[in-house]
RNA sequence: GGGGGAAUUCCCGAGUGGCCAAAGGGGACAGACUGUAAAUCUGCUGGCAAUGCCUUCGGUGGUUCGAAUCCACCUUCCCCCA
């Protein structure tokens, strides 16, 4: 009896929620609690030299308790939700083997939830990117429409639910069928049919409010341009990153990039940062809603982290 | 003081007598999401007892079977001449 109570228990804690939210603080004090260590799950604090943007854990954040999963790649990588499960697992898998607790702190769901479900992610030749290259030109010669009908040749299924502009899914669920000649649907079913790889406790974060959401993104943006977030950026361009990279779609710093080309001013590109973000944190509320085991703390004004660390305790020894 | 132009649905902005609750864009809102995910994609946006009705295009009053569209006056803003 008791030890099925005990293998019920949560290995890993996740702290989730839109941007500005205070995750990261949060799961620090956490961490403390719980004889933990912090697992990032953002792709963008992946990579290396991209702090103030990304709002990075501080040295002295990291001082407090040890992180992983930060700075783990350079801004030019093509870093991957498949290389992220494969990596992080193996940090939330050595930290439980130590009998750490794994604290899971991010804003990218998908990274979140591929992670904890165990999902593994078909085969890709990361080295060899002809046939995606070659689907593209496909898409944009014959459009989408033509390359659904061409989906629903072999994976009818997956072709009704993508929308004709939908080329990414489009082109990677033909590519998929390509690379392995099994479909993105039967690929799908095999991995959801598998059971989750671990068992988490999830906190999501947001507050009651939207507005107070937003006004909290507005001036935390302020404070990133205040601590030199175009310094950042211009030293990132100064290293020969290119627009392409996976890392310059990062919201903060493809904005501040257009305004040290001189294609707006920094007053405007700061506004379009904060309306990016303030947009992002609608799709990760989105995301985050979906996950109906989700234990949400929504503040009311200001952020009440003792309130929420004793809340989670509780919860956890009851669970 | 004189002349010219403009006022449109949350914003910008089309629309010049009926096919207009009013193009398009933005924002907001909602949603999707299986190797780019801070990415990408979709839907929706006057009200309602709603295959119809009501209110809306600066204001008031006209012309007309019918006006966001034409006329008059008023208000505000912009430009030019003085």
């Amino acid at each position: 009896m008791q030890e099925t109570k005990n293998t019920m228990k949560p290995q890993i804690i996740v702290v989730c929620g839109p941007t500005a939210t205070g995750k990261t603080r949060l799961g620090i004090e956490l961490a403390e609690q719980l004889n933990g260590e912090i697992v990032s799950a953002d792709s963008m604090q992946i990579y290396r030299r991209m702090d103030i943007g990304t709002a990075k854990a501080t040295a002295e954040e990291r001082a407090r308790v040890p992180h992983h999963m930060l700075d783990v790649a350079e801004p030019w990588e093509d870093y991957s939700v498949s290389r992220y499960v494969q990596e992080a697992g193996q940090v939330c898998d050595m930290l439980l083997a130590a009998g750490k607790t794994p604290i899971l702190v991010g804003g990218t769901g998908l990274y979140i939830d591929s992670l904890l479900s165990g999902r593994d992610f078909a085969e890709r030749d990361t080295g060899d990117e002809s046939l995606r290259t070659a689907l593209d030109a496909e898409y944009d010669e014959r459009g989408g429409e033509a390359m659904l009908e061409t989906l629903r040749t072999f994976d009818p299924e997956r072709a009704a639910k993508l929308h004709p502009a939908d080329r990414r899914r489009i082109v990677r669920a033909i590519e998929i069928y390509r690379l392995t000649g099994k479909t993105i649907t039967a690929h799908d079913a095999e991995t959801r049919a598998r059971p989750p790889r671990y068992r988490a406790f999830t906190a999501a974060l947001t507050y009651l409010d939207r507005a107070d959401l937003y006004e909290r993104i507005d001036s935390r943006v302020d404070a990133m341009v205040a601590e030199g977030l175009f310094d950042e950026v211009e030293g990132l361009l100064k290293e020969g990153l290119s627009a392409e990279c996976t890392a310059m779609q990062a919201i903060g710093y493809k904005e501040a990039a257009l305004a040290l080309r001189g294609e707006m001013s920094r007053g405007d590109a700061a506004e379009l940062i904060k309306l990016n973000s303030r947009r992002y944190a609608k799709r990760q509320l989105t995301w985050f809603g979906r996950n109906p085991s989700a234990h949400w703390f929504r503040w009311d004004r200001r952020p009440d982290f003792d309130a929420a660390e004793e809340e989670i305790l509780r919860l956890l020894s009851t669970e």
